[in-house]
DNA sequence: CGACAATTTTTGCGCGCGTAAAGTTTTTGT
DNA sequence: ACAAAAACTTTACGCGCGCAAAAATTGTCG
């Protein structure tokens, strides 16, 4: 590598004996110029170590390559998780993406909406915060920004979504408990962040009454985004005054079952589906987590894979061709079984 | 808000009746102009809704707003919640954060360094994967760019850098679990993904002989960032082996002691310091999940706060003066008391 | 070998804003 | 009230690259 230093795309192609215009070019897709000039840029390119300016790139460009990521909180492994899968893939199909957390706060994702518009992101990956979104923001940028929607809808936006099915996932972990023991009571959030946890419990009641139980549905108050501390909590207090009928609780998600397991410890409640438990927890979501708490959780796993392929298969789409229809995708949950029911 | 549309900063300091240069430097500095003039700006800004082009603005400055922070793994909430506060910090202090994590790959870690310099950041702050990361490629980068270390440090590269007293931490804990009751034995990765392992191991060693007692450390095989399921698998089959001489067990970090709580759980044996527990189990960070393990875990609390808090005025530090010499800030733990220890 | 298509080169403008210098106005201090 | 200082306006250039149109070259195939 000779350590000339390049100052910008004319000295580099020059020095490759390549005109600048066919350069621009190659950066933009390599594939799009003759197989041997590309063989030259690229003995040059290791010889130079020269990158193109991002901001002179972007600055007079019709359609940048930029991608952003946007999920509702970064701190919670699942969509770490998410965003991780999600970020790889727009990288492998030579985007640039850019990852943002609102941090559970709904002025913040405006703001992040706000500046990502500056960006000029070619699309955007939108996890919205849920109930606490500032609808209109999203909404209008939505307008402006090919966005494909994950994990949370906004219902009736008519905009492009990939999620799980609430329904499919609460019938499968009720079905299944009620097979191996008694009905379970259902355990959310009073005021719940988004509206998966709404669709949950409406599929929570029509699984049982499907099976002829009487749906039962315990509520947390609370709010925000600190799930565990919440289930903790309000467990404990649900569990005194013992308002859970059965011996047997699903909760909304893993988060909160985490933080209700902990409630069963401290009430001195064993928790399983072995002599001598006194009660069965399932959660849903399959949080990375969920494998390590004791007992460790049953669950339904979100399939994050697809999850992350289809959005990122949906949203190059939308950005490839000019007008596209919005599509819905919901993707199966898969029982995990282990110890706590 | 009129809908005017406004096309640049040229049509905007028109309809406000300020020169573009100086609605330029109010842009890049609101305090740089009369309060008088900003006033005016301010309230065309209300009116007509126009933000400056990012590329543009970037494009031929000496120095951008804008600021990397880099860290190894942001599936693991503490580095999430870290990289929350500093992000933070840094929009209050009027930049721009850009947040990426290397995902446990030294080879991500470096394409994060190269991708960044096209950002032509400010600043930069990076925790490193530690014992993987490509110390040439992180040195080269620190050499062109201003960055402050943190978490996870450099040895002898001069960088300055932001963490944990690791000896303070052992320390602390050691003697507490010794006042408490037997002397604890050390539970580490066999190759730790970073030095902060070493540190830490090297403290309880050195906390052990100065009460009198004989260290005693076991490691674990497995390689990467899954710490639960190493502290898990590998737990398991110490505690079988019976490697454990005391009742006792210090883990060198929270989330190896969550897979270890998981490992005492499928062994049958009883955690805390109750009667009819088997063994006692600490951890150190404080991780944000560690008070909803079952039981919860008595752990050393970074202090999250202080090290972001510096790690952020350290940087803004070096930016502003031109020349500025290395510093190494590390803040005390705080003992944390829970049900496992 | 010639015709035709596919690429590449040439040429040149423009993007939106940073920045510097010189001139003009406003503010500040006494 | 007056000079000095501070802030603003005018003017003008440059950043590095995208993009488009026309000319020149290269490659393909009968």
């Amino acid at each position: 590598m000779a350590d000339v230093k390049i100052r910008n795309m004319e000295e580099f192609a020059a020095l490759s004996g390549i005109s600048r215009p066919t350069v621009s070019k190659y950066f933009q897709d390599p594939q799009s110029v003759r197989a041997s000039t590309r063989t030259r840029i690229e003995e040059a390119l290791e010889r130079y170590d020269y990158r193109p300016n991002l901001f002179a790139m972007n600055q007079n460009r019709k359609l940048t390559k930029n991608i952003g990521i946007v999920v509702p909180f970064m701190a919670d492994p699942f969509f770490a998780e998410i965003a991780r899968t999600i970020e790889e893939r727009c990288i492998e199909m030579g985007y640039r993406p850019f990852l943002f957390s609102a941090h559970g706060d709904a002025g913040h994702e405006s703001d992040i909406l706000e500046s990502l518009r500056s960006l000029k992101p070619a699309g955007v990956l939108l996890a919205p915060l849920g109930r606490a979104s500032d609808r209109s923001a999203v909404e209008k940028f939505c307008a402006d920004v090919p966005t494909v929607l994950f994990d949370s809808n906004l219902p009736e936006s008519g905009l492009t979504f990939v999620g799980s099915n609430s329904a499919q996932f609460a019938k499968l972990i009720v079905d299944y408990l009620c097979r191996t023991g008694e009905p379970p009571c259902f355990f959310e959030m009073k005021t719940p962040a988004n509206p998966n946890a709404n669709r949950r419990r409406d599929g929570y009641i029509a699984a049982m009454t499907a099976l002829g139980h009487e749906p039962v549905v315990v509520q947390a108050e609370g709010e925000g985004w600190d799930f565990e501390e919440i289930g903790r909590r309000e467990g404990v207090k649900a569990l005194a005054a013992g308002r859970f009928p059965t011996d047997t609780v699903l909760c909304s998600n893993d988060r909160l079952a985490i933080g209700f397991l902990t409630a069963c410890f401290e009430s001195n409640i064993a928790v399983g589906h072995h002599d001598g438990a006194r009660i069965r927890v399932a959660g849903q979501d399959d949080h990375p987590f969920a494998r390590f708490t004791c007992p460790p959780l049953t669950t339904i796993a979100q399939d994050y894979d697809a999850i992350s392929r289809t959005s990122v298969e949906l949203l190059f789409q939308a950005i490839e061709s000019t007008e596209t229809t919005p599509e819905k995708r919901l993707f199966e949950g898969r029982l995990v079984m282990r110890d706590s029911a």
